[in-house]
This record gives structure tokens, sequence and C-alpha cells, in this order.
RNA sequence: GGGUCGCUAGCUCAGCGGUAGAGCAUUCGGCUUUUAACCGACUGGUCCUGCGUUCGAAUCGCAGGCGACCCA
């Protein structure tokens, strides 16, 4: 192939394919089986701290990690090593390097190293540890190798990813090039592990539910829909793990959770992702009371544990998630915002006539008071709850699986939990009347029928549970990733999911 | 679904009707205290795609693609 044809990309891929294959024969690369390191760079620089500028400790140390950035100056050369801890600089000695060389098969020259790695490699180096004249903790180098070849150029060092799609769609290249990144998926990972310690110190079980179902129920959402090819069956991704949970307290488990992966086939925004992560949380002989304290309990636990402190800044806004929070009912809330009571309105057409003359929409849909209510809900009161605040007290028409409210008819005893005005977490006390449950839900047939595509249908098996027998529960579901939004103080779900849904580029 | 903005070298960007540019990275040369190393030389392009307007289009128009944000 002529050269003046190559692209730039493909100049350099054959240029370090070249290197490679120099690395090769020199008989320890370019892609090694393992590394015995002593030790990780942020330990270095922890317990090195003290070193004086220009002094040495003879201390031998092995680290690895990929190589940042170069600077070559003849007969000296630095680089920066990087591991998943932190950084440190490589002071590289020709005479140094090249005695170690002739000594250890293993190890290559200082030509070797400066003409053969590339930033983006990865290497294992020994040598003693020297703070230079400059102050910088150095691994003065003795023998290097190198463990993995890098095809590739790393993204600008200094400017990084800024093309925001590369970063979603190469995630591998944001998170070498970006700490913030590394850092809100570090604290992804530490958040899952302390809400799951949390609910096993209580004696919640962790039990695994289908995700794939014959009947996608739990959830007024589409699912999304695949085939079983040796039982030739439709079936349903998971869109809620909540009736199987509650199958799961049916069968005598008192206290069950489940932490995964739930499935919607909606649309994508800023905190929509089709696939995201829920944690739902059953406790046997609860109400939605016991959840709220619950609720408050846990995420105010993992605030503290990830941020170290229950108040945290979220895109320059302070948030106190300091218990106890505001509970306040959906009725209140609405009164407050719009001065609209609707505890006075009898029928629909006077709550839409009222609603209307408030400056509110009226969709059409929306066809009960109890409707119209949440419909002003989201319209007026939503977006303003930006301090946790526990929405009690939904109407009943759009809350099928929650037990009707001990004195307000209607209603259902159900909560929603608001921060930055979006919903975090959702409860009940749990309907467990099985034939209140099966009339529900054959309300909820009957609106699918009628087209709505988001409605329930008929669990038979799951009415068949309730009959044998659920104690009075108390079951609570919060959104993962939106929990990791807000202790992230990330403003998009594309930033808290390591690999979010995106439309594949056309190849051509 | 609607609106606004973006897409130019591997990366970050400029150019906005008249020969396609810079910095970094790459390649070559120099350099034993650099850390966005520096100095010198070079290389690198489907200007997202298609159609149109024009003597001439990265630039203007239309359609499409992908993405971001806002709204529903």
């Amino acid at each position: 192939m002529a050269r003046s044809v190559l692209s730039a990309l493909s100049e350099l891929r054959e240029t370090r394919l070249e290197k490679a294959q120099a690395l090769k024969e020199l008989g320890n690369g370019p892609y090694a089986l393992r590394f015995e390191l002593s030790h990780r760079t942020a330990n270095l620089q922890a317990d090195h701290a003290d070193l004086a500028k220009g002094e040495e400790r003879l201390l031998t140390v092995s680290v690895a990690g990929r190589v940042m950035t170069r600077r070559v100056m003849g007969k000296l050369a630095f680089f920066t090593l990087a591991d998943e801890t932190g950084t440190i600089q490589l002071y590289l000695e020709k005479a140094t390097l090249d005695a170690a060389a002739s000594n250890e098969l293993a190890s290559g020259t200082f030509g070797q190293l400066t003409t053969l790695v590339d930033a983006g490699d990865w290497i294992g180096v020994t040598g003693v540890l020297r703070r230079t004249d400059r102050g910088e903790l150095s691994v003065k180098v003795q023998q290097w190798q190198i463990l993995s070849k890098s095809l590739q150029p790393l993204p600008d060092k200094w400017h990084g990813l800024a093309d925001v799609e590369k970063r979603y769609r190469q995630r591998y290249l944001d998170l070498i090039v970006s700490p913030q990144s590394r850092e809100t998926f570090r604290r992804r990972a530490l958040m899952v592990s302390a809400i799951r310690r949390w609910l096993d110190d209580r004696a919640f079980l962790e039990i695994e539910t289908p995700v794939l179902q014959a009947e996608a129920g739990g959830a007024e959402a589409r699912p999304f829909i695949t085939h079983h090819n040796t039982l030739d069956l439709p079936l349903y991704l998971r869109i809620a793990t909540e009736l199987h949970l509650k199958r799961l307290v049916v069968g005598g488990f008192e206290r069950v959770y489940e932490l995964g992966r739930i499935f919607r086939n909606e649309g994508m925004s800023t905190r929509h992702n089709p696939e995201f992560t829920s944690v739902e949380v059953y406790q046997a002989y609860a109400d939605y009371i016991d959840m709220m304290d619950l609720t408050e309990q846990l995420i105010s636990s993992v605030c503290t544990q990830i941020c170290g402190s229950t108040r945290i800044t979220y895109q320059g806004i302070e948030i106190d998630l300091t218990p106890p929070w505001r509970r306040a009912s959906m009725h209140e809330l609405v009164q407050e915002a719009t001065g609209l009571d609707f505890m006075d309105f009898a029928d629909r057409e006077v709550a839409a006539s009222a609603m209307a003359r408030a400056g509110l929409e009226v969709p059409s849909k929306a066809d009960s008071v109890g409707r119209l209510l949440n419909e002003a809900f989201e319209q007026a009161v939503e977006v303003s709850l930006i301090q946790p605040t526990f929405v009690l007290d939904y109407p009943i028409e759009i809350s099928p699986l929650a037990r009707q409210h001990r004195s307000k008819p209607g209603l259902v005893e159900r909560f929603e939990l608001f921060i930055v005005g979006r919903e975090t977490a959702n409860a009940f006390s749990e309907l467990i009347d099985p034939l209140d449950q099966r009339q529900r839900l054959e309300a909820q047939q009957a609106r699918r029928q009628a087209g709505d595509l988001e409605a329930h249908g008929v669990d038979e098996d799951f009415l068949q549970a309730l009959e044998v027998g659920m104690p009075p529960t108390g079951g609570l579901g919060i959104g993962i990733d939106r929990l990791v939004m807000l202790l992230t103080d990330s403003p998009s779900i594309r930033d808290v999911i390591a690999f979010p849904l995106l439309r594949p580029e056309l190849k051509t």
C-alpha cells in the first residue's frame, strides 16, 4: 500500500505495529503474561511524602501502569505512569537502564524504551524512589518491561475528550483521560455495595427474580419483547421486580430485596435510559410509614458513607439529606402551589374547569379527579421539590398495587420521594387483599384493551399467590441511577451508566 | 414527536463564498532535572452524507444521518 493513501490514523497504527514486532523480537513482548508488583502509585505518594528534593530512598519498588506522557531529553527521560490509584513519575537514565539491560534478559535498554514505548502502552518497572530537584516523587528505574502495546493514540493529553458522544461510545477512552468520570463509576460501585450492606445488616435477603417473564407487570410501562426458541414463546423483559418479590413474601421470606436491572421500552432523556437499576425492598408487618423511615435511614447512611456528610451540592444547589425529611400529602402540595383543593371536587368536570381557570393544562386522557390531581401535581409541584420531600397519599386510579388508605377514601397508602424535582423512590403499604387486587388489575386490563399500552395486565399466578396469603407488608423501590446522579453531581443519567444506549453509528 | 445547537487532521479547535489551517499527538534530528518539557524539520483531510445555488461551496439552501440540550 502506498504511503500517500494511508490515513494519519492507519499510518500511526502501522508504526506501532512495527514497534510491537520489534519488541516481540527482543524476546519479551509486547503482551506479557503477568507482572509482580510491590506497590501501587497512590500508596507510594502517601508513604513517601516526606522524601526531600534530590534525595533517594533505597527501597526497591515494582509498579505497573499505563504510560500517560513522555518527556525525552537525550540521555534522560521522564514518563508519567498511571495505575488505577493515581500516577507516579518515572526517572529514566540511559546509563542505569543500559547497565541493567546487559545483566537482565527481561529488561530493555534506554534506546528501546524511548523508541518503542509510546503513550498508551502498559509497562512494568522496578527501581528505587527518588524525589527530583523539582520535587516530583519518582521511581528511578533500573529495569523495565513492556506489558501491553497500544496501537491507538490516546486523546489529547491537555484537553481530554470534549466530544460527549465519543465519551459515551468509547467510554474506555473517557475513563483513561477523565479522573472525574473514573470517580463517578467508583462511587457508583461503592454506593451499590453500601446499599446491599445496609440491607444485609438488617436481615434483608437478596433473592434474584426472573428478567424474562411471560407477563411483564409491577409498573406502568411498555416492555421489551423477546422470544424463546425452544418453547416458541414470546417473553418480556421485566419492567419491575415487584410481583415476584411479593411472591417471596407470600412464601415466608419476611425481608427480601433485589438490586438489579429493569428494562422499559420508553423514550430517552437526561433522566431516562431504557435499562436502569432499581432496588426494591419488602418488609413484612410494616406499612408505608415504616418504609419512609427506612428510606431516610438508608439514603442518608449511604450519602454519609459516600460524600462524608448528608449535606451535599448538586449542580450548584445545596441539598440537605439530614433526616427527617418533609412529609406532605399530594393534596396539600397541590393546594399550596395552585390554591386548588381537590377534596372539594365532586367529579372530573368540576376539577377540570377549576384547573383550566388556574391556568393548568387539562389532558383528555386524564379521565378522573384523581388523574387530574396527579396532572396538577406534575405540572405545578414536581419540579419545585428540591429538598427531599415525601409526597403522600396518591389517587387509587394510578396506584393499582397499593393498599387503600386507612382513613382517606379514594386514596392509597403510597409515597414518592422527590429530590431536585425528580422522582427518586416509590413505596406503598402493599395491597394484600386478593379480591381488591383482582378488581384493580381488571380495571387496568380494561384500560389496556382501550388502548393504554402502559396499563397493567392481570397476572393470575400473582393473584393466586395473594389468595394463599400475604402478610401486611411495606414495599419500596429506589432508582439507583438517579441516586448516583445526586451523589456524584452528574447532570445526565448517561454520566452514571458506563455504557448508555446510543443509536448505532452508521459504518460506511 | 417539536425546537435550538453541534459535526473540519488521531485529539482540541480556528476558518463562514476565492489555494484546507493552528496547537498537541505521530515521524526524523538535537538535548542528563522534565512535568501541557523545549528547539528545528516533516507528515497527516470523504471539511458527517447527498442534492441544489454559484464562475467557484468547509462556508449559502434543501433533505438525510448521528449527538447534545430544552420542551412534550
